[in-house]
RNA sequence: GGGCAAGUGGCGGAAUGGCAGACGCGCACGGUUCAGGUCCGUGUGUCCGAAAGGACGUGGGGGUUCAACUCCCCCCUUGCCCACCA
């Protein structure tokens, strides 16, 4: 691939180079020669070739079709490459020295692979919705739009200082009516839609609503309450069954509800002690009507997905784990007391430990709780099943009442190990054995998992062992514990035991053996059959805020969701002064939630003519949460301008298509914080799979390869009595090799964590810059350790870089006249050979994001070439390919390097140097000789020399022969090109 | 309690079966300088030794191999995630 000069890519022709640094250098110290690199030149060179990449219009990708394919016809042979980065939310603190490491990671990665020759589209928007600039704009009175609006310029100048390039016409801000236009869009896409679980996929509502007028489907099981097939219901009854199916749907669900934030809460937002993640609040479970989405339905594809896409195993662990497939069996209990309740459904993984289950627990939410709980304890009943009261209905009552009160406070206590219950008083039989099991309630027992009730096995299960030993009830083995019969559950692998009866014998068989064979049992009996349960639950959908979209959804009388036409978009979020959320006391349980807009009477009664004329309206008044506009934005980034649709077919084919490499397709690199790894990348990967299913992409995953950078931790301080102390105020006094810290005279103690207000040392980019410039902070961020890994910010060492720079720059510039000082000359053998052994493992290292190791390794041959021409005059061939390897990290400096010696135009687009093989290989080689295993020597030999000619070099080496002594090698392993080695 | 990742000089890190410590920071010495800083050069794993050289050395213990930072087993420590999920 030729060189691409950047005038193909301008707008307007290229203009000649000016030199960009001042003409009176800032330190005017005497012995200090007026061009050498430093912050003023950095500064000045940064700011002239940022404005040049904007007027040039540098990192616009184009587009193969519609209003941003200007110029495609220049790259449409070349391959394409998509390289993201999380976006970020535009917090009113800017910036700090965290964030730019992912950022400057992928633009390293975007600029070396369009040197490499491809289309490269690389840009950045803001997920600006929030609940933190809401809750700034309750506590400042300011509207959350300008304050946001107001951080998103400070963002956008920090971004574009650090010199970041970005294709600026793609950026979008989630808060903009044009881009949430596509959100509501999507969201009632996603209404309008079902998911059909015969053919496995998504599919448009109004294909079930005709299928169930031709009888030719049957309404999916729960989704009709009335009793009637679907030829004989009401059309309100019919609207009904079909918003049973919808993807998005409102349900009366059990929430988390947070009185002190004045909103509910998703679960993923709920830490496992019932707080809210965000402000500390406690967190009350409640039953509401909210909107939620149907992401179980997906369970088993974003699980099976994860095996095709290239993230990194922790991630794809975390997402299995959160989604939580457990695969077992529903086993259906008798209850003789209670003929009306019907069975108890249980379900369990451990379908084979049936013979062993001696006892049944409800969760003490569960709705056969009233039925099962009988009139009067059975006679001669155990008096710690009772809990000392004289009815089962009292027992009950008083442990449903404390289970729902205490939970949350045993939970913040952080102990709800011991297991508690009380006896109902009624019993259920075992389908196997036909003994009588008791059955009991406990807080153990979650209603949100499986069916809400479990048959207790103690002999396989710890929790169950306990909860058996605090009521005296009896324990069956049904596997031989591989370590003995020793007072504990055994929960391994082993021989069935106690297991038989007339036409099931498990007796000896394996735990998965005796699993298959058991559901074989109850699907022949009709006591159950095999099972599939998640620990995912629906993702709640709505919130009680102002700063969010609003939904696309009016009410009529029937109050039931009618969804707003795609003309209607963007039903936009109306101007108050009234935002803040009705909060409540933080431990007000009682209370509930009243969203903001729906203060609004004006905006949320509206006459609308939805096809049978002018009628009055209610609008929905909760408002979207926050991750709704972060699950789509990489396909906007797209096509950005298109008003027609949220992205055209052809342009996300382009970009995101499957490949030989992405099987499902998705953007090619995705970087950003681990803290993602569950929320944001489940609900987008879902949101992405209801659009593929709907025909509108042909990638079935959004981010092929994900990386998560590391974090930078930096020195914190604490005096001692244990306080944080302002870390910028701090300073360092060596004494002997040894460092101390004091603050304001007192000493403190370093440690290194996440940098933040709460340990006072953040640090921004901006002062780095202005004592060094962007590209030796690029620089810096790039080399102090591989992308992924988290590292403390040790400020002192980015003088490294800083030198790396002056040295490079001193190699190109005199550093007296400021003009290229190089020579035509020939490169000698022995620098040509290191330039291309260069190339080649810097390449290596862009390639792996291992970009420190491209830092080393321009280093030496930097060096190198240092040593050989210390006053100028390094060969043109042998300093041309340096400052292209340094330009993806420090783009400026190269551009200027480039521009001095002698180029007109940009080397954004320029060819990244390749390495002749054929330089590679040296003729001559050193290899180690060992004896026994230890270094002895290093002899030089022909590249090609074989094994017998090594060895018979190796023994020729004098210490090889004075370390082997005299005596004979029993074994010589002689690897040609690597080593030799004398087994003695 | 479970899962995952990691542990290499004073520090960040390099080496993915074949010369451990590339590159950088720091430090030491030398040059430049009135001086300090900058800049340039040399050295810098530990121990013994004036040196040549030798011994030891990648959290600890064991194993596989001619050869282990690298692969396998056990343990310790740290970090992250999950945490009564039947």
């Amino acid at each position: 691939m030729s060189s691409t000069p950047a005038g193909d890519h301008s707008a307007e022709p290229a203009e000649p180079a000016e030199p960009a640094e001042p003409a009176e250098p800032a330190q005017p110290a005497e012995d200090i020669p007026p061009h050498r690199y430093n912050a003023a030149i950095a500064d000045a060179i940064e700011t002239s070739w940022q404005d040049r990449w904007d007027r040039e219009a540098t990192f616009n990708a184009p587009n193969p079709i519609g209003p941003l394919s200007d110029g495609f016809d220049r790259v449409a042979i070349r391959p394409h490459s998509y390289v993201l980065d999380m976006f970020p939310y535009p917090s009113g603190a800017g910036l700090h020295v965290g964030h730019p490491l992912g950022y400057i990671g992928t633009d390293v990665y975007a600029r070396y692979l369009r040197m490499r020759g491809e289309n490269v589209l690389h840009t950045m928007g803001f997920d600006a919705f929030g609940l933190p600039a809401e809750q700034f704009a309750v506590q400042t009175g300011a509207h959350p739009g300008t304050t946001t609006k107001a951080n998103m310029v400070v963002f956008r100048q920090q971004l574009r200082r650090l010199g970041l390039g970005h294709d600026r016409r793609r950026s979008i801000a989630t808060i903009d009516p044009e881009y949430y236009r596509w959100t509501q869009w999507i969201f009632l896409q996603i209404f309008n839609s079902w998911y059909d679980a015969l053919e496995g996929r998504a599919r448009p509502i109004a294909d079930l609503i005709s299928e169930l007028d031709d009888d030719r489907r049957e309404p999916a099981e729960g989704t009709n309450p009335f009793g009637r097939p679907w030829a004989d219901l009401e059309d309100i009854e019919r609207r009904q069954v079909v918003d049973n199916h919808r993807l998005a749907y409102r349900a009366e669900s059990t929430v988390n509800w947070a009185p002190g934030l004045g909103t509910v809460l998703s679960n993923e937002e709920v830490t496992a002690d019932g707080r809210s993640e965000r402000g500390n609040f406690p967190v009350f479970r409640k039953p509401l009507p909210q909107w939620m989405m149907r992401i179980t339905a997906y369970a088993d594809r974003l699980v099976d997905d994860l095996e095709h896409i290239d993230w990194p195993d922790q991630v794809r662990t975390m997402q299995r784990n959160w989604i939580g497939k457990s695969i077992g069996a529903h086993v259906a209990f008798a209850v003789e007391s209670s003929p009306t309740g019907g069975p108890i459904e249980v379900f369990t993984t451990r379908p084979d430990t049936l013979f062993g289950a001696t006892y049944m627990v409800l969760a003490p939410e569960h709705p056969m709780i009233v039925s099962l709980t009988a009139g009067a304890w059975p006679y001669g009943v155990d008096e710690r099943w009772t809990a000392g009261f004289a009815t089962p209905a009292e027992a009950v009552a008083d442990y449903q009442a404390r289970s729902a009160r205490v939970s949350e406070l045993e939970r913040q206590a952080g102990e709800a190990k011991d297991k508690t219950g009380v006896f109902t008083g009624s019993y259920a039989t075992n389908p196997v054995t036909g003994t009588q099991l008791p059955v009991f309630i406990a807080d153990y027992v979650l209603m949100g998992y499986g069916t809400g009730a479990i048959m207790a096995v103690p002999g396989q299960d710890e929790r169950d062992w306990a909860f058996a030993e605090n009521f005296a009830l009896p324990i069956v083995r049904t596997v031989r514990p591989s370590d003995g019969f020793d007072g504990k559950a055994f929960t391994g692998d082993g021989p069935a035991i106690n297991s038989s009866i007339e036409g099931l014998d498990l007796d000896g068989l394996g735990v998965a053996e005796a699993k298959a064979k058991t559901v074989e049992w109850l699907e022949a009996n009709g006591h159950g059959r095999g099972a599939t349960t998640f620990r995912l639950r629906d993702w709640l959908f709505s919130r009680q805020r102002y700063w969010g979209e609003p939904f696309p959804i009016v009410y009529d009388e029937s109050g039931l969701p009618i969804a707003l036409p795609d003309s209607m978009l963007p039903v936009e979020l109306p101007e108050t002064d009234d935002f803040s959320p009705k909060s409540f006391p933080p431990e007000d349980s009682a209370s509930t939630p009243e969203p903001p807009l729906g203060r609004l009477e004006d905006w949320v009664t509206v006459e609308l003519d939805l096809g049978d004329g002018p009628k009055k309206y209610r609008r929905e008044t909760n408002t979207m949460p926050n991750w709704a506009g972060s699950c789509w934005y990489e396909l906007r980034y797209l096509d950005p301008t298109n008003t027609e649709r949220f992205i055209a077919p052809e342009i996300e084919h382009y970009w995101m298509g499957p490949d030989a490499d992405r099987p499902l397709g998705g953007v090619e690199l995705y970087v950003g914080g681990v803290e993602h790894a569950v929320l944001h990348l489940l609900y987008a990967r879902f949101w992405h799979k209801v659009l593929y299913d709907l025909g509108y992409l042909s990638s079935s995953e959004p981010f092929h390869r994900l990386v998560n950078q590391g974090m930078l931790q930096l020195p914190a301080y604490t005096s001692s009595d244990g306080f944080y102390v302002e870390a910028a105020e701090v300073t360092e006094v060596v004494e002997g090799g040894t460092s101390k810290f004091f603050f304001h005279g007192e000493e403190v103690t370093q440690e290194f964590g996440k940098i933040g207000k709460s340990l006072k040392n953040v640090v921004t980019p901006d002062d780095f810059i202005a004592e060094f410039g962007a590209d030796t902070f690029r620089l810096f961020e790039m080399f102090s350790g591989p992308l992924e890994q988290s590292r403390p910010w040790d400020a002192k060492a980015i003088v490294g870089p800083y030198r790396l720079l002056q040295r490079i720059w001193r190699v190109v510039v005199d550093e007296q006249s400021g003009t290229a000082h190089v020579s035509d000359d020939v490169t000698p053998d022995g620098l040509n050979r290191l330039l291309h052994k260069t190339i080649h493992a810097v390449r290596d290292g862009y390639e792996t994001l291992r970009f420190n190791t491209s830092i080393a390794r321009l280093t030496e041959l930097n060096n190198a070439i240092t040593q050989a021409y210390r006053h100028g005059g390094a060969p043109r061939s042998l300093v041309e390919p340096i400052v292209l390897m340094l330009a993806p990290m420090a783009p400026h400096i190269a551009e200027e390097l480039w521009a001095k010696l002698g180029h007109d135009s940009s080397l954004a687009w320029a060819s990244f140097p390749v390495a002749d093989p054929a330089l590679l290989v040296d003729d001559t080689i050193e290899v180690p000789v060992q004896v026994n295993g230890k270094l002895r020597s290093v002899i030089n030999v022909p590249a090609d020399a074989d094994a017998a000619a090594l060895q018979a070099a190796a023994r020729a080496d004098e210490k090889v022969f004075a370390a082997l002594d005299g005596r004979a090698a029993k074994r010589v392993v002689a690897v040609p090109g690597r080593l030799v080695n004398f087994v003695v």
